[in-house]
DNA sequence: TCAATATAGTTGACAATTCAAGTGAATATT
DNA sequence: AATATTCACTTGAATTGTCAACTATATTGA
């Protein structure tokens, strides 16, 4: 037996020692969804839901992308995603166009009405970020990106 | 201006200077995406998905847990627990019944099957954590843990 | 060049989640 | 002791997500 399985071995489900609490998967599914339902609060009176922010919010700053792309960003399943944008296409938040260098590819930006629908959330969500990074120094929140970019490409 | 505001700025997506790889609830996101994808393989062979398996894993941990609890530690909604889990009453996999201390609450408990299935799945997902933790000193998954908790309680 | 394969996306049937509105049991208030 | 309120779910209707199968376009290789 390797010696780092000492130590490390609490942070694998199936071992005796196994603390819950110290898992980091465990700690990543809460922080999301508790960050999801606290940004749903302010979404919601704008007809808005986390599905729908995570692919306005990916436009904004990109500008433009595929289906795929918000797919891959937003790791997200291809019938899932194409879903989601003919639902705001329908309600006048973006647009779907095919691509002209690519017949397959399909082209999503946001309207007019999205990126004002974008600013008015941004505008109101404000305080949650400001409290969500609350005591914590820039290399702190520098560290927790790295750590969880490592986790990430450790399962890609 | 707080002289902490210029260096945290980035962090904020209403900022003009936001970088969204630099955005620690961006990571989260799909970390715990990918996280579920991956376990999800494992879990369907099994009949299993994801929510089925934190509640069943939660389960093993705790013995027994009332409906509030488990969407406590899963941070589900009460509707969402209460259907995950009479579905898998229905599948044989746990027991539900009405505490005897307090008539409101459900108690619910795995059954043998079910605590059989969850070993299983335990087995077959060994190498996907080893994979996960991979390059991870104990130190290092201590830290995230502790990161991913800081945000977790600002968001409380 | 043209069949074979790969990409990118779409659709329909089905499953899971969520909201709103309930029920019934326990606590708190008068 | 009676009433009001809170708590812990539960349920039905509507929304959303997922799988499997399919379409259309592009690329590859003989």
């Amino acid at each position: 037996m390797a010696s780092r399985s000492k130590k490390l071995e609490k942070y694998l489900p199936s071992s005796d020692s196994f603390d819950v609490n110290e898992f980091p998967f465990y700690w990543v599914a809460r922080l999301n969804a508790r960050y999801s339902m606290e940004i749903e609060k302010t979404l919601k009176p704008l007809n808005m839901d986390t599905s729908r922010w995570r692919v306005a919010m990916l436009l904004r700053i990109h500008g433009e992308l595929s289906i795929s792309d918000i797919a891959e960003h937003a790791i997200g399943k291809l019938p899932t995603i194409t879903k989601i944008v003919y639902r705001m296409r329908d309600e006048g938040l973006l647009t779907v166009e095919q691509s002209e260098t690519d017949g397959r590819v399909t082209v999503v930006c946001l309207t007019e009405k999205g990126a004002h629908n974008v600013e008015l959330v941004l505008e109101q969500t404000q305080a949650l970020f400001h409290k969500a990074f609350d005591g914590f120094t820039e290399p702190q929140i520098k560290k927790t990106t790295e750590l969880l970019q490592r986790f990430f490409n450790n399962l890609s």
